[in-house]
DNA sequence: CGCAGCCTTGAAGTAAATCAAGGATTGTGG
DNA sequence: CCACAATCCTTGATTTACTTCAAGGCTGCG
């Protein structure tokens, strides 16, 4: 079952067996990737959709500098680039971070859904709304957080999704990326990133080691990143 | 002719006669808002979502202090908590920025479209991933643009927006908003909004005065804000 | 062994925040 | 009609968070 991650915790529930059946049957072809592979560049035409079925993906934009902002990190189980579909072209790129696997979907199989089910059509948008919900948190995050929030708070949310699909216990998790990657996606430079990982280690609030992160003061965490879950819209857990 | 502007310069043009009527006739009511008005606070059930005639509205979260992030303005035709259909709560506040005059559309009958249109469905979902590659290039703007950079971007967003409902003419717009809004938006304070406008006033590239917006020098102003309009996906506004 | 990639730390520089005060404009009530 | 309050804009002085530049260390690998 390749989709079983896909929405999971998310009202995947509301999906019938005809609507998961449909889905699986979109899928063409399941694909392995190397790390630091470029999927999908910004303006180019695109045809296919990209469920991730492990590992990590990302979507990034360079400024004039050639420097990467990153504006999303996937896990398991989310359409990486089903905005595609209704957009035709994207306005990002979309690379792995680390080995991947995952699932193609034409957009085509796409097309016949919309046609057909209103239902799984709902929870196909659905999706794409969280990953904006998740866009506006991460505006939150470099608008409002110092270094040491966006870092906890960037974990937080990795923590929360990784949990949501069976990938983290919420005391540790697999994150093999580098300082730098971190940086990227927290609006800093490596070396402050370093730093920051200092602080978080020296006052026992969290471990970023070897590509294993470990949650040794989840509160504090917590409250140094100003994190509620709410926005992720996993079942259960509700604004605070 | 409520939703004249909706969509306009973007695919409007795919909308069957019929799916205009339909997307018309889904508007119950039309109210005049005053300017710095709450419509939706973040979290609570929404049954209703929002379709921006005139004015300026923004969506917007608090820090732990309270202070605000600005993650979306509006202008006419943009269908300002369009994902709250599918959503069914928010993750942050949808507030006017200046006086405003909205439709409103019961969910129940975007329902009955998702039900029954999947051409305008598709639309509408279409219509959600603009907004989502506007807060992707907010990211981009706050990551990795310095504070000049961030106005300019921003100012030039807003007029291309405008621009496609003939709100602007490209030298010149309204934006009735005070200096302190603009940095709740590009995230700095309201003080260095100010040194930022005196020195765009000073090279001459832009004047932000009274409500108005004059661009003196648009090369320039793209130039510093590293802007390009691809990601607004406005007909003819192709990748360079 | 020697190189590449990544992590770590220090020192110096800089962009933006903060604190503070005054000035302009508009609205308001006496 | 004018005093004054409120709001917003403007500018200066100081502080702070983060970047930049630089160098050295560790680990794994061909």
């Amino acid at each position: 079952m390749l989709t079983k991650d896909f929405l999971r915790e998310r009202h995947r529930d509301e999906l019938s067996e005809e609507d998961i059946a449909a889905l699986e049957s979109a899928i063409t072809e399941v694909r392995e990737l190397g790390a630091r592979q470029l999927l999908v560049r910004a303006g180019e035409p695109v045809t296919m959709s990209t469920l991730l079925l492990e590992g990590f993906m990302c979507r990034y934009m360079d400024d004039r500098a050639g420097e990467r902002q990153l504006v999303a990190v996937h896990v398991a189980g989310d359409f990486v680039d089903l905005h595609g579909f209704p957009l035709k072209r994207l306005d990002h790129d979309v690379a792995t971070l680390t080995g991947a696997r995952v699932a193609l979907v034409p957009h085509a199989n796409l097309a016949r859904i919309v046609a057909e089910r209103p239902n799984l059509t709902k929870l196909l948008w659905f999706s794409t709304l969280i990953d904006a919900a998740m866009h506006r948190e991460w505006i939150f995050r470099l608008g409002r957080l110092n270094a040491i929030g966006r870092i906890s708070h960037f974990l937080c949310e990795l923590d929360a999704k990784l949990q949501a699909v069976g990938r983290s216990d919420g005391l540790r998790f697999e994150l093999p990326i580098n300082q730098n990657d971190l940086g990227e996606a927290c609006g800093m430079t490596g070396v402050h990133v370093n730093r920051i990982l200092r602080q978080l280690r020296e006052q026992k609030v969290l471990l970023f080691r070897n590509g294993m992160v470990e949650i040794q003061d989840r509160k504090r965490l917590e409250r140094i990143g100003e994190f509620d879950p709410a926005y992720l819209y996993i079942n259960g857990a509700e604004k605070r």
